[in-house]
Order: C-alpha cells, then sequence, then structure tokens
DNA sequence: GCTTAAACTTGATCTATGTCAAATTTTGCC
DNA sequence: GGCAAAATTTGACATAGATCAAGTTTAAGC
C-alpha cells in the first residue's frame, strides 16, 4: 500500500461545490484546505477500505466510481450504494472505529483523504463545516430510508426504475448526460443493491427495452422515456 | 400543540449514558444540561414530527415507544425503524432544514426537546459531545445498512427472528428481560419494517411458535430458544 | 360493561421472482 | 490477437410470499 501523497488544495478545485460548504470567508477557505491530508489512488477491484480496518479518515471520490457492501458472516452479500465523484464515504467507520463494509473501486479512481480528527478540529471553528458534515450524514441517512423504501415495497420494475433515475440524476448534475449514462457496475451488483436476482435484472431491462423506454448496448443505457420510468415509480402497484 | 414546558437537567437523568457522551468532567456537564431546552409528551397515536414540517431539533426520548416512517405520494408506506428510550430521533431533518418522514408514538411517551443549533453551538465547545453526535449518526447508517441487508437478502423467517433479537437486545441493555418482551406494534408495522405482508409476519410467528422457538401471546412475546433464532439470522439460505 | 372497530389468525389460491441450465457475448490477460 | 474467464441473456420450472377471504379475538370508546 502505497498512497501517493500529493498535498493539494480544496479551494481550487473543480469539485468543491459538491464535497465542501459554500460562501465562505478568505479565512476559512484556507483553514478548509487543512482538511485534505493527501490523495489516494485506487486502482479498480482493489478497496479503499474494508469492513474491520480502523477508521482514520473520510474519503471525498475525486475521480471514478465505488460501490460499498457488506458481507454477512454466510456468504450473503449486501450492496448498500454506488458513490461517484463529489460524494464522501467512510461515514460508517466513526461509530465503532473500524468500517463496518468494504468500499470497492469500480474503475480506477482517486480520493481525497480527510483525517477524522482534523476535520472534528476544523469544524469546532468553521461553523459552515461543520453543519456541512452534519448534512451529509443526515443526507446519507434520508438515502437508505429511500432505498429501505424501494426494498422494502417495490417491486422489481419498480426498483430498475427508481436506480436508473437516481443514477442519470446523479450523473446529470455533475454534468452529464441527462439520458444517457454507462453503468460502472455488473448486473449482479445492480441486484444485490436492489434486492433481486441477476437474471431478474437482466430480465427487467429486457422489458424496458421491448417497452421502447430505454436502449441497452451492454453497459451503456439511453433513456428513451423518463417520463414512462418516473410513472413506475411513484405510481401504485395496480390496484385489485 | 402545548409543549410541557419542564426545565430539566441530563446530568442527573438516568438515561444520560444512553444518550449523552461519558467521562465528562463537571464543568462540561453543566454545558450539556444547556443542550435540553424542555421535554415534551406525546399520546400515543399523535406525532412527534412529520413529513415535511420544519425541523428544528432533535428528540431524545425518555419514556415510550416510536415508530419512523415514510409515506410515498401514492399509497405506499415504510416503516424505516422503531425506536425506544435513550434513543435519538429527528437527523433526518437536518439536510434539507425539514423533517422527511413521521415520528408516530406507539405508546404515551416523553421527549427532552434539543434544539440543534444549541447542540451545534455546544458540541464547538464540548469535544465530547461533538463525537457523540457524529457517533449518532453513524450509528444510524449503519443501522440502516443491516436493515438494507435484512431487505434485500433475508427470507421471511430469518427477518422475523433478526427482528425479535434486535429488539430484545435493546431492550436488555435497557435493564429489561433478555427473553421477554412485549411489542408496541402491529403486525402490519412489522411487516411494513420488515417487507412483508402482515399475514406472512403472523404465519411466521406462528410457525416459530410451533417449532418451540418462542411462546406468543398476543404481543407479549417470550423467547424459548434465542439460539435458534441466532442460527436462523447467520445461516446462509439452504444450499442447492 | 357493552359495542364496534381494529387486530390477528388461518386457509386456499395466485404470481412475481428465484432457481437451474444452457447458449452467447464481452473482456481481461498472456 | 487469441483464449479463458466473466458477464449477460433467455428459457423452463419451482416456490416463497402475496392476495383474497373468512372467522376469531382483542381492545378502545362510550
Amino acid at each position: 500500500m502505497k498512497p501517493e501523497a500529493i498535498k493539494v488544495a480544496c479551494s481550487n478545485c473543480n469539485l468543491r461545490e459538491l464535497c465542501m460548504p459554500m460562501g465562505l470567508s478568505e479565512n476559512d477557505l484556507e483553514r478548509l484546505d487543512e482538511v485534505v491530508a493527501t490523495r489516494r489512488k485506487i486502482k479498480r477491484g482493489s478497496t479503499l477500505f474494508s469492513n474491520g480496518e480502523k477508521f482514520t479518515s473520510l474519503y471525498a471520490i475525486r475521480t471514478g466510481f465505488f460501490k460499498t457492501c457488506l458481507a454477512s458472516e454466510d456468504g450473503r452479500d449486501q450492496v448498500t450504494g454506488f458513490q461517484m465523484a463529489g460524494e464522501i464515504i467512510g461515514l460508517d467507520g466513526i461509530v465503532n472505529d473500524q468500517h463496518s463494509c468494504d468500499a470497492v473501486a469500480l474503475e480506477d479512481a482517486e480520493v481525497c483523504v480527510m483525517p477524522f480528527d482534523r476535520i472534528e478540529e476544523i469544524s469546532r471553528e468553521v461553523t459552515a463545516l461543520q453543519h456541512h458534515v452534519h448534512k451529509i450524514m443526515s443526507r446519507e441517512i434520508v438515502r437508505e430510508h429511500g432505498v429501505m423504501l424501494l426494498l422494502g415495497s417495490m417491486r422489481a420494475e419498480e426498483r430498475l426504475a427508481a436506480f436508473l433515475l437516481n443514477l442519470v440524476q446523479r450523473l446529470h448534475s455533475r454534468g452529464f448526460s441527462q439520458s444517457e449514462l454507462v453503468l460502472r457496475m455488473t448486473r449482479e451488483e445492480i441486484g444485490s443493491y436492489l434486492g433481486l436476482k441477476l437474471e431478474t435484472v437482466s430480465r427487467t431491462f429486457s422489458k424496458f427495452v421491448e417497452d421502447g423506454i430505454v436502449e441497452v448496448k451492454q453497459r451503456h443505457v439511453k433513456i428513451l422515456d423518463a417520463e414512462a420510468l418516473q410513472r413506475m415509480v411513484n405510481s401504485q402497484p395496480q390496484c385489485h
């Protein structure tokens, strides 16, 4: 493990508005730069951190794409989320001072390493950072509520529709297309996240294609009828 | 709405070790007392806060039992958690300054109202409180990961087993029995939380009774064979 | 203490999704 | 650039849990 130690500044990072609080004074911005200790590159397929590992830092994703997953003692495995540039991972580790899931890079990635004690120290001084950290954690809690709703009460088509809409929306807010995306994960990983088997994911994609809702070429997906997807997510399961 | 304003102190509250950080100096303890503004009583069936409501405070449960639930635009409804004495609710509201779920009292309850701006203010001064708040939020994130695993990959029996074990464990750490509990929620609410229909919950209880694993008299549950439950949760779904 | 609604249980049946299997395509690696 | 492994698709079939429907028990309100 040789983390590539490159000292860099948030203050002129183009992802700043995704990771960091906005509207800071010159002075606060300088303090903020101290939050990031180094950067670290992670090769596709390797882990940024894994279950049981000592927690030291949060990570802001600069480039690349991650999944976080939980492996229970028996072979079961659950993908708990997919994370992209500008998102923060590692929050699970705070509670017990050790990580409780694995973060795996789905493509070559680079993260900013933010030692947590430093985050705590600076957020005692910079109120905006303090509040920002709270918001990030709350956002994760709310996101997970949404996943619980999805897993607890939606049918396969609705789950996949919700998944696709969520992905494009996040990509769009990062300047990518509103209708085209490249999946960085396998059908099996999608299935794990959505509580479905990979065959069901595949079949549901096929169904969407038949219905003219999306075009799928392997990992490349083009959304033809976003409204149809939206209707699926919103609409009640057919009444009796 | 007439919140019963009774000024009280955490420093001599018997739930302190559940809600609050431990090992504080005399001085810090005094500061901590300022976190709680008032107490508020909530009648069974009414809400502590609800979706869309402005977020102002976190709440520490003193007595009683809550559920938090999410209602999507269509009629779908998902219970996202059950909370008991010593637990903190309201974290969902921080991100958007408004609550994104409903907190409903399942029995008459009393909570300590902790205005969030005051929490932030004091945690800038009392490091232990700052860290404690971070831990509470991280704990909620990790808990939800567990629920995702449950909803995404467990079968009905495993879900109910996990649910019962989790409940008794939390009750036990509050001084209640390790093997007996009174459910404060309906089969339907359990089902919603576990992603099952109420009939399935009922049938699964019946199965447990047949197998001599638990005794069930309505809401009263006595666990006869905790190990059997534990085995269910751990053991892989039967191999092919 | 009645009365009525809500909660719960149980049975019969249906169905969405899982399971198993095989063929096909894609991709990473030597 | 070819080959083996991984990923994907599709079909046939199985099943856990949903749905529908009574009937019963419990509890809340007057």
